[in-house]
DNA sequence: AGCAGAAATGAATACGTATACAATAGTAAT
DNA sequence: ATTACTATTGTATACGTATTCATTTCTGCT
């Protein structure tokens, strides 16, 4: 426990196999032009002493790190380890390692930082909001990088995104198609494209069957802590409330739907709400949320693959995919289908 | 865009500021003994080049990665992001990245191997099961490790656990006191001592109260999709249920609420359901499930900090620290206070 | 057996940094 | 001005690997 025992290098398994460094590279490398026995007699010492190669010292010769980073923020939201988790099985397939930053306080230095100084081979970003600088500063150092439902204007990398201005545009329908004309609209902060999308759909299919949102059904808060939990409260107890609230995402709706039962405000039988995402959750029966939901898995799984081929250097021209989601209809619109 | 400029060296800073790599390496490493002009000088080309110094190559001649590695299973778990958050938020206060592996699927490989390569300088072990080899290949690599709620048998190191015995004992007086005698125990896998702990704990509280737990009101399943939400539904359905259900963690008793609610038996008025640890989403007005809270944010943090410390050397013995956990009484016991 | 050519291995080197050691410039005291 | 330092900078080297190039060892064939 206390005998500091040094690693071993590749030079120290040689002096053991009785070859030199440079064959036990190649053995370990799998480059072929190796005798079968002697590849057979390094390759137990290797064993034997447990030895693994240094992962930096690989990454200096050459320059290339393994490792992916992931740059997330507000990880509590569900549909982020979601993601992460489908984005993990991708890579650990492919031996591949996964940096992750929180981009909500101090992360996103880190992760320029990291982007920066060679780090990572590749970066994918999920919609969020601040992390315009390490776009970037990825670009800057010609990293590859993907971004899932996320956009930035004026630089051009692999996109995966849903279809969210016309999930937007969905919802509307549903709602009109269902007679609920005064309706809502509770998003959260408008520098997340898909927020933004999701609401000019809505707005658009409003618009098309001759309708408009009211100013005073239009909410937007920033996310913090019970905002739009009190939301729920204010507009449940108001006398004068909407029919259905549609929202930016599942996470702000569950949190409407909690100011909602607050004040004993019933759902759906008082008042329709609707998410946009698809969370696992919302499909709980104690959540029991209609929502408007993206393939989220396969999504991420085509992102990750779209990275590992772009830093393979097997890609072209940057390239868009785009999912169509789906509306789910659910308790929270007393499962009514048009 | 195409244009592939090589990475800057310290050796191309120190040309374009006229002096030598040494002084280089001295004013970006902070090192005393360089002359305030000479500071200036250099860092106003590295300003200018944009230049970071090559995390590879400083990992390995000062063999430390500024990485720490994070191992957690089911990321899906919202108690996971939880700790995410915290940890991220410790370690990138203090210039660290972050290497997170979800050790469900192929994880644990990818954890070995980065532990073994020297990838990481200290890894977070969290509430889990198949990472047994996991430990002990960092144990070997001699690789400061912490654990999070979390216990392996005849090895010691740096631990942070909540007294997830006394939190079980404590539900079990619980419903004693609130006359509930029938009552269930749902658990999941027994690999983790968590849980283990906290069934043990139920149980020597009924036993105190010279009751017990019957065994056709003891399950214990695998976590899997829906296996819970199933027993939920039967448990519920059954003539002969029980009056109160305590559980192995919340998400488990968020899975149970859901199959009570499927087959309509009500909580609290049939049913009462107790969840363990404490999850943010336990206090939605949704789920409103009464369980046992453990401060998982000063347990993270605690947690980030013991690690860093040692990876520091300036720890001497290995530590406990224990962390009072407290029954929460919310809705699903019918807000009942004893 | 001798030889050409292929196959296998070894020797040498570079990656970019931090640091021990050597060398130089600077400073104060005589 | 000379000495004896100290402060600063430069030179050389090692970290552990992958890879180029040179060398040796095998083959098969005459």
């Amino acid at each position: 426990m206390n005998t500091k025992t040094k690693r071993l290098s590749s030079t120290d398994i040689a002096r053991l196999a009785g070859v030199s460094q440079a064959t036990v590279s190649r053995v370990l490398s799998g480059v072929d032009g190796v005798k079968p026995a002697t590849r057979e007699k390094v390759m137990a010492v290797v064993k034997q002493q447990g030895y693994r190669p240094n992962a930096f010292a690989q990454a200096m010769r050459t320059s290339l790190s393994s490792t992916v980073g992931v740059a997330v923020s507000r990880i509590t939201n569900p549909i982020v380890p979601e993601i992460l988790e489908e984005l993990s099985r991708q890579f650990a397939a492919n031996n591949r390692r996964v940096v992750v930053w929180n981009t909500d306080e101090s992360g996103e230095e880190s992760l320029i930082g990291s982007v920066e100084s060679g780090m990572v081979d590749g970066v994918v970003f999920t919609a969020a909001s601040h992390q315009t600088r390490a776009v970037q500063a990825a670009l800057d150092a010609q990293i590859p990088i993907v971004s899932i439902n996320r956009t930035v204007d004026g630089v051009d990398y692999d996109q995966v995104v849903s279809t969210n201005e016309r999930g937007g545009e969905e919802v509307a329908n549903y709602f009109v198609k269902c007679g609920k004309t005064r309706v809502a609209f509770v998003n959260g902060s408008l520098d997340r494209t898909t927020l933004v999308d999701r609401e000019a759909g809505f707005r658009k299919g409003l618009e098309k069957a001759g309708l408009s949102l009211l100013p005073e059904f239009y909410f937007q808060r920033a996310f913090q802590e019970n905002v739009f939990r009190q939301l729920g409260m204010d507009i449940g107890s108001s006398e004068n409330r909407p029919q259905a609230i549609a929202c930016g995402n599942d996470l702000i709706a569950i949190q409407v739907l909690n100011g909602l039962k607050a004040v004993g405000c019933r759902v759906p039988e008082d008042i329709w709400v609707v998410g946009f995402d698809g969370i696992e959750m919302s499909g709980w029966d104690i959540v029991d949320l209609t929502t408007v939901q993206q393939p989220i898995e396969l999504m991420a799984k085509d992102a990750a693959t779209m990275l590992m081929d772009r830093i393979a250097g097997r890609r072209g021209q940057t390239e868009t995919r785009r999912y169509r989601s789906e509306l789910v209809i659910r308790g929270s619109t007393g499962n009514q289908r048009v």
